[in-house]
DNA sequence: CCGTATCCGAAATGATACTG
DNA sequence: CAGTATCATTTCGGATACGG
């Protein structure tokens, strides 16, 4: 069997994959993967990443508008873990009414590139995804 | 490229994030990153895209072994959903025992280079999120 | 305005038992 | 082996009330 292009680029993702689980490359503690990945992948945190992606600060019920159907509630627990993660930075100000300014951290930003990849990669392949559920619709 | 990736990157970030979102590039029906972003951002997805990208086809309990404490029923239901969604491909053997081998459909292959990424990331970045969680903790 | 606290129903997930 | 079905439990998330 000829070894095409394909193939090889196959063999290349995998030995990547492979290569970030291995022990070597997270502490002994946790993996990383696991441990940080698990937590940033729900559907809010990503969307709040993207939100405050789209101006430099931005007030909570700001935000609250841009990151459709969240309530309040599940926005104060999203920022809340994502400023314990050092995603998100917070100041209050000490007027009244009272202002809360949230923005991404140079973190935040550097994981708001990688989500970037990710919702470009939702927009570019939907005409597929939905043609593929189409098709699995009729198979059952 | 002449201009400097760090000069401009911000602007740059914030105008690709608002042109992910903008109406013209999604059908009317639906926003592509909701919809589909939104099905794909749970954590046993990525840990089964990544397990699947670890080898070229994976049966279903050797992929129950991989995704570490996920339960037969969150692996049957997410498979499923990926399967719906173009993103994995399926085929059973009439044996006996039977055999159902999983793999990665192109589409799925292009979603795991992303997913890649954001696993590259989270090592990466691995301590100085903890450094962050630390400096959370200390401040409450 | 920006939260927190509480309660409650809904949804996600796990455990277990069973089947072709 | 690879599921399905069922039930129990945990978690999520919305609604509401209240406070700085």
């Amino acid at each position: 069997m000829a070894v095409t292009k394909d193939d090889n680029q196959y063999l290349d993702i995998e030995e990547r994959v492979n290569k970030i689980f291995s022990p070597e490359r997270g502490s002994m503690q946790f993996c990383p993967v696991k441990d940080i990945l698990g937590h940033f992948a729900d559907k809010w945190s990503i969307f709040t990443i993207l939100a405050l992606g789209k101006r430099e600060k931005v007030r909570f019920n700001e935000l609250k508008e841009m990151v459709e159907g969240i309530s309040q509630r599940m926005l104060t627990v999203t920022l809340r873990s994502l400023e314990e993660n050092g995603i998100v930075a917070r100041k209050m100000y000490q007027e009244i009414p009272p202002r809360v300014e949230y923005w991404l951290t140079p973190l935040g930003r550097s994981l708001l590139e990688k989500i970037l990849e990710l919702a470009n990669w939702s927009s570019t392949n939907m005409d597929a995804i939905v043609a593929a559920r189409k098709q699995f619709a009729k198979k059952q």
